[in-house]
DNA sequence: CATTCTTGTGCAAGCGCTTGCATGCTATGC
DNA sequence: GCATAGCATGCAAGCGCTTGCACAAGAATG
């Protein structure tokens, strides 16, 4: 292997002359009033659409801001108000870092609507004491609210944050007796659907490639696989399911072994995109054929680039926008801002069970792959 | 195809009573003070260690503030001081939306620097209007100077800025005769360095995959190109350079389109990662092996989950860390403002050439494919 | 025509912090 | 013992905005 350098080069130099610099200063709302020949306090009433201020003067007043290129200074106005107009996204740096994560769907989602409400965004990442970045930004007043993700089953957070009184919205469930606001994707109507399907056509030996059982998504899921088998009187094989990280290593190694054991199973839930793409390795790596051999279905979270429609062959998901859901958080803690009143909101994302090719009827190891094609 | 809508609730309640929420309120500086018997001068100025404060009252201050739980007012400090401690990162909002970006990469860069330096992190999107963003970031002072991105040959945004007196930091260059700070990839030579690679190898008929003209660092790269041929007394086809957008589908599209000419080029120089893919695939459906039939390199910003190396073949290319780049342009950025006085910084970050399988002797249309490894 | 509203505007007191300058104090020098 | 330094601390004036309240002048009322 064959390792050029390029050249590495920093230098300083002054830039720029003074006095173009200083070319035409934003005013701020003293110049503005003395040019109006107003008062300070009905100019900003003015530019507030305050009642009491006559259309005419109003008018004026904007022309004039216009004119002269007023913006009122955000941190004055927010220490006079009380009022950053921004929020926060609290998140763990990692998210950032790992390859595979629905974080920038979330972003994404948030971001339209952070900007079309004229809000801020700002990005609190924290490394490994994420209590005390949510301290800090609740002291320091630095924004309205904030949007956490990936709740625990039981999250400490919810308390904290109802402590410090600082607004607040969950991406997701936990199962604190604390109040709180969520939005949510349907985990519980997914999982159970997708394990009821493959009960449906005859797969009684199912694995589950869950995500982490600390977070409630993953414990909610287990659950609900469990509860569709005993809907039918049936109980899944001991150590159904697998309680793994989200990505597409595990999602192999997972597989891997489980197809490698006594009994294999006939068929795969994934809790993500991610996982399924390994399991897909995994499958083929063992000569078998997913929807024929095997079966494979999964929770779609509409993550950009990876989309279990252009799986091959493609595969069966329930399907959500979490891009959808980032649009709901920023919405529902703007509103929750502007309400005043510290209010409840919670919303269940609904999701589409999409029939792929992945799923066909249970065969005993070794025994005549039967294609299906469902829709 | 079977759809099925799950619920969708969405309900408001009361939350928490208010003598808990208000707990133990954060205290201010003034009440602080009183605790303490000291004068609110005396205690902001034993928490920011100013020179003049004995180290008995410091740790005396320090540790009530601790006890009592007490942060500045972020919004009240930046009133005071005229600093923000935050900056914005301005950018195309569809940067987050579109599927293949090395958007990522570089925020997560500039968050660990960010986070570092206690410095706070504004996400400014913008839909069409970037100016207006910039001007509303100067003229309220919510940030204390920008990262500006994906410049253009001559970039209007510069002199803006200069205008606006806001200090900002430029990931890559422009030609525009203002000056200013800049972190940037050395595309120059990379790309004079892929292209004699090729022409060792015998390669003549070369096609470049090039980003949208109007970039500076697409520009660039087709002059490095041009440059490396007549290096040579050589001249490129005409039409060697496709100027088209950074992705796998009109990496696809292109090299399926100069494939089908009449002289079909025998290499391809690809601007990224996800243009090689689609180039690849290309190949592939040309029934053509690429490092034996056909040549290709790329140039690799290490975005995360597409990595060269996992090409197949593996895919020889220039290696630069984008990460890297975002956390120069967070530091730069950082210095420069607490530097105080305009200050011009300009870091050209090198680049390794990697050699992998993908590239091998040219061979005329037809001819004996010859694979070679370098290494 | 005096009185009470309305209406449009302004005064001034903050919001919570920083910081230039002033002050009272204890150590030092001659 | 008194002037001269520090030294540690406090006073008060902002930073640029919002907003409760007061006020003057014209409109409406009896």
């Amino acid at each position: 292997m064959d390792r050029v350098k390029a050249q590495d080069e920093t230098s300083d130099e002054g830039r720029g002359s003074e006095s173009e610099r200083l070319h035409k200063a934003a005013p701020d709302l003293k110049a503005l009033a003395i040019a109006l020949g107003l008062s300070q306090s009905t100019v900003s009433r003015a530019l507030r659409a305050h009642p009491g201020i006559p259309e005419t003067t109003r008018s004026r007043v904007a022309a004039a801001a216009e004119a002269m290129g007023y913006r009122p200074n955000a941190r004055a106005r927010s220490l006079a108000t009380g009022r950053a107009e921004a929020i926060g996204l609290v998140f763990p740096l990692e998210r950032l870092q790992l390859p595979e994560t629905n974080f920038v769907e979330v972003l994404s989602g948030i971001s339209t609507v952070v900007t079309r409400r004229n809000y801020s965004l700002l990005l609190a990442p924290f490394e490994d004491d994420e209590a005390a970045v949510l301290r800090k930004l609740a002291a320091s007043k630095t924004v309205d609210g904030v949007i956490i993700t990936r709740p625990l089953v039981d999250d400490p957070r919810i308390a904290l944050l109802n402590r410090l009184g600082l607004p607040f919205v969950v991406h997701g469930r936990s199962e604190v007796s604390e109040p709180f606001s969520f939005v949510d994707t349907d985990n519980d109507a997914a999982f159970e659907r997708l394990t009821t399907l493959l009960l449906d056509h005859g797969h009684r030996n199912i694995v589950v490639v869950n995500g982490l059982e600390r977070f409630r998504y993953a414990a909610t899921r287990g659950k609900s696989f469990l509860r569709a088998f005993a809907a039918r009187g049936l109980t899944p094989q001991p150590g159904a399911i697998e309680f793994v990280s989200m990505t597409e290593s595990t999602g192999y190694e997972t597989a891997m072994r489980r197809l490698d054991a006594l009994e294999p199973p006939t068929a795969f839930i994934c809790g993500s995109v991610f996982q399924a793409r390994g399991v897909y390795r995994a499958i083929a790596e063992h000569g078998l054929r997913v929807g024929a051999d095997i079966s494979v279905v999964c929770h779609d979270d509409g993550v950009r680039g990876i989309s279990a429609a252009d799986f091959v062959p493609p595969l069966t998901a329930t399907a959500t926008s979490i891009g959808a859901a980032g649009e709901e958080l920023a919405l529902m803690l703007i509103d929750q801002i502007e309400a005043g009143t510290p209010v409840t909101m919670r919303r269940i994302l609904p999701f589409d069970l999409i029939l792929r090719e992945s799923v066909g009827l249970a065969v005993p190891s070794g025994g005549l792959p039967k294609a299906m094609r469902a829709g």
